[in-house]
DNA sequence: ATATAACCTGACCAAATGGTCAAATATTTT
DNA sequence: AAAATATTTGACCATTTGGTCAGGTTATAT
């Protein structure tokens, strides 16, 4: 053991300034996205997010200057999950394959990132002002990648024609991100309780098959 | 034409009281559920919705009180129309005619007022914190029905076992009101424009067959 | 016609908000 | 150890906000 961590160790626990930074922004995003989540970005203050996150309001602007920087930082974080999980959709050739493994994983999603989805519903519902370059340029391409792929499978009989592809696409975002955004109304109306990992699983495969039986596939 | 309709014509084209009250109230309705549906209650000012219903915002409060107060009317007013779908669910005993009834009415609900749509998933997204009793009675009571009314379905083999009723539920509010809340995304992915009325009604129909599909009939 | 009640609205206010800044503290470099 | 650099934060400020209110106008009842 050096010099330098018994430093570390002993003296003041000296963090380094470079994990200080990471640690902060990291904490300052988790705690702007949930509140993002649930007061959009006009209903969200500085202050709540402060509280959020237990630091002093000034050190939101010192790491992120302004609240809509922050708010298209929180974006930009949750853009990079969705990305991976649309990845899956043209791992599999076989439609039955890449529709079970992306409706799976948007699933998952809205499990593990639930604030993440509702930030960007809200981004959306409120006309994305924010995200028209990202949506007219990188969500486009890969929709009509998807879209071809679809109607391709179409073509080779593969699945039923179902029409616009779009309408498809729709479908599989709306009912996995369901379950992320209207959480609240799924635990209500599921008694009151929050779904259980095991239960959630199950609804997960319901799912899987609901979709999969809506392209004349047999799950 | 007698005096009283001179007067009306001509003299101060005095409206009655109670007349001015009703048109007021539907208009600072009509403007604060576009208002709250971009900004939600909490992003949404009093000035916003003045300037929208073109009135001077003291008369928002003079008719309503206070925000909170005006946002209940909103949620109360939609809830009218989208109970009224609701009650299209259970006029029809066979499957194939309830569900494609329910999607439709839930899909022309979404095109002829999306605002309402939008202010329900914004209330819902951030923990329905006005509706919270509105859920738990009044939806719930109407979700159980319908869960039973599936269930009966597939107890008489009419459709396929989906396991969970609430999921096929789900999937159906989730992809009619996406047509709704996420418009301005559908807009984009539709090249920029905004459906046509026909586009509309061909999305229309390719939902209720997907929807129909999903659960083991041929539409 | 006159009194009463309802409607209308500009001016105003206390509280909350996003953001700034200077001074204090902590780490790193020389 | 001293200088330089980065972090921390309470105090502060201009603007915006929901809401009030007095005084005016318009419709209705007597």
């Amino acid at each position: 053991m050096g010099n330098a961590d018994v430093a570390v160790k002993f003296k003041h626990n000296p963090r380094s300034k470079e994990s200080i930074r990471e640690e902060n922004e990291l904490i300052i995003l988790t705690a702007a996205e949930k509140v993002f989540a649930k007061h959009g970005l006009k209903g969200s203050t500085t202050k709540q997010i402060a509280d959020m996150a237990n630091l002093p309001k000034s050190n939101i602007h010192y790491y992120f200057h302004t609240k809509l920087n922050l708010y298209r930082c929180v974006l930009e974080s949750i853009l990079v999950d969705w990305m991976k999980a649309a990845d899956t959709f043209n791992t599999f050739d076989e439609p039955r394959e890449a529709i079970r493994y992306y409706v799976g994983a948007k699933m998952d999603l809205s499990r593990t990132r639930p604030f993440g989805s509702k930030v960007w519903a809200n981004e959306i519902i409120s006309g994305a002002p924010e995200m028209e370059e990202i949506l007219s340029s990188r969500l486009k391409k890969w929709v009509d990648s998807c879209v071809s792929s679809i109607n391709t499978w179409v073509k080779l009989k593969k699945i039923i024609n179902v029409g616009d592809a779009h309408t498809l696409l729709y479908m599989i975002w709306a009912t996995t991100q369901h379950y992320a955004d209207f959480d609240y109304q799924v635990m209500i109306l599921n008694n009151g309780k929050k779904l259980t990992d095991s239960e959630f699983e199950e609804k997960k495969q319901q799912v899987i098959d609901l979709v999969l039986r809506s392209i004349g596939l047999n799950p």
